[in-house]
DNA sequence: ATGGCAAGTCGCGGTGTTGT
DNA sequence: ACAACACCGCGACTTGCCAT
């Protein structure tokens, strides 16, 4: 894409390009120092383009369709074919010569075949791109809904208002330190990374020692709802719901909420609510690079206590759009399995093998 | 000892320049 | 033109000082 537009309201490039490479429509250019992340493109946006010239470009023989050949450059596959032929240097990453990377062999259809392959996977990238647009509208719709369900709570008179402290127990996590990085006690926690927006994410969890007196003290149960302490201002406040089995914990970087009082499920939803509508934002003190919201000003913001009927309804609201928003999530992750079994296929298949570049 | 938070580290997606 | 080296800005996350 284009430097100015990805970079808003800052000049990245030279003031003086005349060194930078051109790239015609339908050339390739790869960031030679970065290609095993993946970094290379296809130029279809201008005639004429020109690129750092640090990148390596390149354009590809008339039995070559561009569509095909780009998807397979940027397939997982050769990803990792970079890496074996990437020449590692001082610095951080290394590079990956042109004269290493023409040799990368690939398997290559008969130039109707490579359409349709490209094909294909324009179409079911088209698919994965309308149901994120319609996840979107989901967000959407889902502030608009608890927004709606919350005037409930505040317009009824049984409501009564309380201190956060007082509706539930308030408890930071134990702090990271390198005397506890070992030890006979190791025991898994959430940390911010973990804790996203009404979710928790368990593909990295981290461990600590935590001894017994320790493991008492943050022990996760189900039911306990994780706040983010600290982040950028909007960050601040994200909440999710710990319903996973015992045996975990958290660290500082969280607060958690365990309440008796109302549902957690509720409560985790006016959380939710202050977290859209900016509450937790001003209830948090901004330092230089950083938002916190401490477990002093969270314990005395007011939380609306309501009448478990209310309760429910709120509740049941948010559900209805949450379980149309797992749907959609749920046909986005099989079309990208279905895309990853067709790129499997392309490079298993036995068709010909020949040579690209 | 606890907890608030300033300041540091590190990864990432980018960028250049210099010597041969 | 290539190979090697070097840096930037930002955000995520960690460290550890200091006041209570």
């Amino acid at each position: 894409m284009r430097s100015d537009e990805y970079f808003k309201n800052r000049q990245i490039y030279s003031d003086d390009i005349s060194g930078y490479k051109l790239v015609r429509r339908g050339w390739f250019a790869y960031a030679t120092n970065h290609l095993t992340e993946g970094s290379i493109g296809l130029q279809d946006l201008v005639e004429t383009a020109c690129v750092s010239p640090i990148y390596t470009v390149f354009s590809c023989s008339p039995e070559v369709d561009e569509n095909f050949l780009f998807r397979v450059l940027k397939s997982d596959e050769l990803i990792i074919q970079y890496g074996v032929h990437d020449q590692a240097s001082v610095d951080r990453r290394g590079a990956v010569r042109y004269g290493d990377f023409k040799k990368i062999e690939v398997l290559l259809p008969p130039l109707k075949k490579q359409q349709q392959i490209a094909e294909i996977l324009d179409e079911v990238d088209r698919q994965i791109s309308i149901a994120q647009t319609e996840l979107r509208k989901l967000v959407k719709v889902f502030r608009g809904t608890l927004g709606w369900a919350m005037e409930r709570v505040s317009g009824d008179p049984r409501t009564v208002w309380t201190a956060v402290e007082e509706a539930g127990e308030v408890t930071l996590g134990r702090q990271r330190s390198p005397e506890h990085s070992e030890g006979d006690f190791m025991r898994p926690y959430l940390r911010v990374a973990n804790v996203l927006d009404g979710y928790i994410d368990y593909s990295d969890v981290l461990s600590m020692n935590f001894t017994p007196a320790e493991q008492e003290k943050y022990e996760l149960r189900a039911g306990d709802i994780l706040l983010n302490e600290g982040q950028s201002l909007e960050l601040v406040g994200r909440s999710a719901l710990y319903d996973g089995p015992p045996g975990m914990y958290f660290q500082k970087t969280l607060i958690r909420f365990r309440t008796a009082k109302v549902m957690p499920r509720y409560a985790q939803a006016v959380f939710k609510y202050w977290l859209n509508t900016g509450v937790f934002a001003d209830a948090s003190k901004q330092a230089t690079n950083m938002a916190h919201l401490s477990a002093e000003r969270f314990e005395a913001m007011r939380f609306p206590l309501a009448v478990p009927e209310i309760q429910e309804e709120v509740i049941r609201s948010v559900e209805r759009v949450g379980e149309v928003r797992g749907h959609v999530t749920s046909e986005v992750a099989k079309l990208k399995v279905f895309r990853r079994a067709l790129m499997a296929d392309l490079f298993g298949g036995g068709v010909s093998a020949g040579r690209s570049a």
